[in-house]
DNA sequence: GCTGCCGGGCG
DNA sequence: CGCCCGGCAGC
């Protein structure tokens, strides 16, 4: 509750003088909430704010950004090129089935319920891993 | 039982 | 490529 607003305004108060992040993670970026945002930012009104929240009951957190910080900066030791033969030193079985240990149980699905499913995340709807709550 | 996710299937 | 479900694991 308090703890977003407070953890926000606290990152921005305290925001570093030079600190600029804009690499991103491998899985797909986008935001189809910022429609959603442009739409109920647009309304700017108090009944439109509660039509909007009749159709969001949920004030959407952010996109997302965790990575707490990679330290495989320094040290640029080179990295060895591999080609030829594969390895494979392990069975060539499939994986041992899922194995993403659980962080938060609070996802688009949850959180939006399944009569927003339209409002869920585009990898929720397709039961995939969540890219908007990803917790990397 | 539900959610969350991988693997797999279909246009 | 996007879209979706079966089925499993974790809670
Ligand atoms: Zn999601």
């Amino acid at each position: 509750m308090e703890s977003i607003s407070d953890g926000l305004a606290g990152l921005y108060a305290s925001s570093p003088p030079t600190l600029s992040h804009m690499d991103m993670a491998r899985p797909p970026h986008e935001d189809p909430q910022y429609q959603r945002e442009l739409a109920m930012r647009a309304a700017g009104g108090d009944p439109a704010a509660a039509a909007a929240a009749a159709a969001a009951p949920i004030p959407i957190p952010g996109p997302r950004q965790s990575w707490t910080t990679s330290l495989w900066s320094t040290t640029g030791s080179s990295k060895y090129i591999r080609l030829g033969t594969k390895v494979m030193t392990t069975s060539p079985k499939t994986s041992p089935h899922h194995r993403r240990i659980r962080g938060d149980v609070k996802k688009c699905r949850k959180v939006y319920g399944m009569e927003h499913r339209e409002q869920w995340c585009t990898q929720c709807k397709w039961k995939k891993a969540c890219t908007r709550f990803a917790m990397d």
